[in-house]
DNA sequence: TATTGTTATACTCTATAACTATA
DNA sequence: TATAGTTATAGAGTATAACAATA
């Protein structure tokens, strides 16, 4: 008699009203970054890394012999909380802290052989995401969000 | 000699290469919402309110007396993390849990006056930070920039 | 004295298992 | 048997304080 409530719908089940919510910046994006990350550690799971090992190992590759404390701080990681994760990498084999001559209290971070063997399947499962990613979103699309974000993590003044 | 390395510039201090996490939409995500959390933080100390905590009011202002479990389901709140959370707001006097009588086992959840007060300054502090982001990436920036994150959080097939 | 890396520690967030009372 | 809410708990992630070695 009703086709609009079909039976396998429970009665008084409608969707919940977000308010403005739904067109908050900080809600959307928090929102979407999650499903983003979900994805992510889906198809990064084989390479048993997450996201923020993938983003330490693919900066070091990109800036071989920096400092332990430059590397943490183009990521926004507080030095405390970066040993025991750099300290992890470095058990695994996948990169190599060294003492530095010019100042023996820092380290140059570099990729070892396998490290730069896993950050490279890294890579290629990172540009599958982001084709993934434009299928949802077109080319267009993509490149926006990119730009808008970025513009926004970049802003310092409020 | 050198006007490119200012003296308050230390030597071999270049920024870092991002490499492909420049343009890869989780990496830009996540920084963009951090940053736009600093500063919902920083505008809702006042209020005494977390993102979190001020969505969950927020909902279940939009919509009155649904159950506890739809409203933690419709923000993506485990269940289990909902009570303690639910439980402090009630403490503080903002909303009130009612027993169903249709379903005894049931809470239907609603803001106390206050709790109506307090949300109502919240959506003014939500408006001007909105504002504020327009005011970075422009109108029409923010309204696509919540378009293409909303389309890509409701996307269930990657 | 200041800085790099470190340890210890606490606090928040999130996830799982098991219970209770109701259905 | 199944579901709504609950408790207890464990694991991440993130923050601060204090220290050793070096500058």
């Amino acid at each position: 008699m009703n086709a609009e409530t079909p039976a396998t719908t429970p009665p008084a089940d409608e969707r919940l009203d977000l308010g403005k919510l739904a067109d908050a910046v900080g809600y959307v994006l928090r929102r979407a970054q999650l499903a983003v990350f979900a994805d992510f550690n889906r198809r990064f799971a084989a390479l048993d890394l997450k996201p923020t090992q993938f983003t330490v190992l693919h900066v070091i590759g990109a800036n071989p012999d920096r400092k332990q404390s430059e590397v943490a701080a183009a990521l926004g990681i507080q030095a405390t909380n970066f040993v025991a994760m750099l300290t992890e990498l470095e058990k695994r084999g996948l990169c190599q802290r060294t003492r530095l001559d010019a100042d023996r209290r820092s380290y140059a971070v570099t990729l070892t052989p396998q490290g730069e063997a896993l950050v490279a399947k890294g890579d290629r499962l990172l540009a599958e995401q982001e084709k993934a990613i434009e299928h949802i979103l077109g080319s267009d699309g993509r490149r926006k969000l990119v730009e808008l974000a970025a513009q926004l993590s970049q802003t310092t003044q409020w």
